[in-house]
RNA sequence: GGCUCGGUAGUUCAGCUGGUUAGAACGCUAGCCUGUCACGCUAGAGGUCGUGGGUUCGAUCCCCAUCCGAGUCGCCA
């Protein structure tokens, strides 16, 4: 450390050999032990914590917690060592201590204990919270990945390319963040959601391989995973390439990124690939969890006819598993969950010496009883759940039994780290309110197949090359080949009900760039942050990021979003609503 | 926007069926303490029970409205 007024060395370098050393240090006063006659402090910075020894009680003066000091004074070997702390074998005699900022005595919480405290107060004072040496190495970590990510996609020959901020509105997808300007009153920016038009068209620049940690703006609601507002995406995008490319190289970037800076067991590659129809069938989900074990099966063949009244003309899910010893009211807490979740409720059987008891087993016929033991091949001491609801409630229900099975009986390690590419997903789907065609996921992908596939086939069987990369039922990345053939596009955009000219008007550069020469290429992004997220087993995405906005998109620290002046508003032409006047 | 949970001292929380002066721990203040490291001991200060209304002899507690926060559904191509 280079020597200035304040210090000569940082609170975490000091060790045994230092012992004699005159030497200065600086940070904040991390806790005070007065012991009558001598005082016992330590010192805290970016580095570590030192312990001071003041010999004068006088010396401490108007010093209290977290105020910042400059103190001067001699290594020495300390009487009683701290083996907890990395500079426990030594402490730093006081010769004269220095106030440099004032802190006042009661702070709004304390900061060693600031990660129990309501998050609303974390959040305002997060200067204070970022202090504690748990959420400061955080940000800490986050520095360290986003380097790696640098220097690894560079090395794997990927461009870093910043594109625009202030961008145009784009119509497909999430609500914009909108943004007005002096040069145009009555007009707007858009903050981008992502930079995929960009990206895109720097391929068609000729640029081989692109990738940016972009800023991504989405004016959506949050989750405890997705943070609203702002995120942050490894953005990527590759030439002349096929979706095999792109896997091949988010296999290598991930298990790279991974094993650099986590002990988890993480899946080799290449990872397994499960297209989406399969995923649907089998988890009830297209962001399966693999380290959970339990798989769906569909019972509705199986209960065709049945007499149950809660089962008839129903789609029925199901999911076997060996419970074990569990009370009555573990399956009524199950039953209640399904039903939170807007369910009928949980219908259960258990299979024991041969018999089919509790629950609904009375409703079973023997043909019932036979078809479920060759089903699931029962051994003897299964539970078997199920759900009967419509297609889409039971396949969503199903999700929400398999995951809490899952963590309740404890089938999920914790240790483990699965991936699985999630592909072939539908490039159509249809629109629950009008029946029509809507593009499903990105109109941007390739449908498989082609032209031919779009003029031959029902739409709804069409898949695209379009996939998700999933990591312990995160999803992590989505990606797709791109179309850059421009009578694809239109005849892909006319299905869903637009007219060339609307493809020209709202995806313009991209449409007209298609028109001289595009290379075929394919892309992906990952969610950056909640890669972190998963990294650092944390689960709050909130937790790694240095300033989150709260759940309602607010700064609780700078205030935003926040009113503007008059003129402010006059310049870019805006007047407001009054919202009285408009009830 | 819907649903669920929460808001009590600086902080984290307890507070019984509605009933005397609303408690604990940590923090803070003062005093004592020469080897602590979650130091210890003694004493003390600190409350608009989120806000407004209602029911009641009486409301932290029950009801209504409202604000704030979290989770979740919708939403997130």
């Amino acid at each position: 450390m280079k020597e200035n007024i304040y210090r000569n060395k940082n609170c975490g370098e000091l060790r045994i050999e230092n012992v004699g050393e005159t030497v200065k240090l600086a940070g904040w006063v991390n806790s005070i032990r007065k012991l009558g006659g001598i005082i016992f402090l330590t010192l805290r910075d970016h580095f570590g914590i030192t312990q001071i020894l003041l010999r004068d009680e006088n010396m401490i003066g108007e010093i209290c917690k977290e105020c910042t000091i400059s103190v001067e004074g001699t290594v020495l070997e300390r009487e009683s060592k701290n083996p907890k702390m990395e500079t426990g074998d030594i402490e730093v005699l006081a010769n004269s201590i220095t106030l440099l900022g004032k802190c006042k005595p009661v702070l709004p919480f304390e900061i060693s204990d600031s990660v129990n405290t309501k998050e609303e107060l974390r959040l305002k004072y997060r200067y204070l919270d970022l202090r504690n040496p748990e959420t400061h190495n955080m940000v800490v970590f986050r520095a360290k990945v986003l380097n790696y990510v640098r220097n690894k996609l560079t090395d794997m020959g990927f461009l870093e390319v910043q594109t625009p901020i202030l961008t145009s509105s784009s119509p497909e997808g999430a609500r914009d963040y909108i943004v007005p300007t002096i040069n145009a009153p009555g007009e707007f920016y858009a903050l981008p959601q992502a930079p995929q038009q960009f990206k895109q068209l720097l391929m068609i620049s000729g640029f081989d391989k692109y990738f940016q940690i972009a800023p991504c703006f989405r004016n959506e609601a949050a989750r405890a995973d997705r943070t609203p507002g702002e995120f942050y995406q490894i953005d990527m995008e590759m030439s002349f390439a096929t979706q095999e490319d792109v896997w091949t190289a988010c296999e290598e970037f991930v298990t790279g990124l991974f094993k650099e800076f986590t002990t988890f067991n993480v899946d080799t590659a290449p990872f397994i690939k499960i297209p989406y129809k399969e995923a649907m069938e089998k988890y009830c989900s297209d962001k399966p969890d693999l380290r959970n074990p339990l798989i769906v099966h569909d019972l509705t063949k199986l209960f065709d006819g049945t007499e149950f009244n809660a089962f008839k003309e129903k789609t029925i899910k199901a999911i076997c598993v060996n419970a074990g010893e569990k009370p009555r009211r573990f399956y009524d807490d199950l039953g209640t969950t399904i039903v939170a979740y807007e369910g009928k409720g949980l219908a259960w059987i258990k299979y024991l010496d041969g018999e089919f008891t509790g629950g609904i087993s009375k409703f079973l016929t023997e043909d019932n009883k036979k078809e479920l033991i060759k089903e699931f091949n029962l051994v003897g001491g299964e539970s078997i759940f199920m759900i009967a609801d419509t297609n889409v409630m039971a396949t969503k229900l199903a999700n929400v039994l398999r995951n809490e099975l899952g963590q309740q009986l404890n089938l999920i390690d914790k240790n483990k780290v699965a991936f699985c590419w999630i592909c072939d997903f539908p490039f159509f789907e249809e629109n629950e309110e009008t029946g029509g065609i809507d593009f499903s996921h990105n109109p941007f992908s390739m449908p498989q197949g082609g032209l031919d596939a779009l003029e031959n086939k029902n739409p709804f069987d069409i898949v695209a090359y379009q996939f998700d990369l999933v990591c312990n039922g995160y999803e992590t990345l989505s990606g797709a080949v791109r179309n850059h053939q421009t009578d694809l596009m239109v005849k892909a955009f006319e299905m869903a009900g637009y007219t060339a000219k609307d493809v020209e008007t709202k995806f313009g550069a991209l449409y007209n760039a298609f028109e001289y020469g595009a290379p075929p290429h394919a892309g992906c992004a990952f969610g950056f942050d909640r890669l972190l997220m998963i990294m650092s087993q944390k689960e709050l995405i909130r937790d790694v990021i240095p300033f989150p906005l709260n759940k309602n998109a607010k700064d609780l620290l700078m205030g935003a979003p926040s009113k503007v002046s008059e003129k402010q508003l006059t310049d870019v032409g805006i007047q407001l609503i009054k919202k009285d006047e408009n009830n």
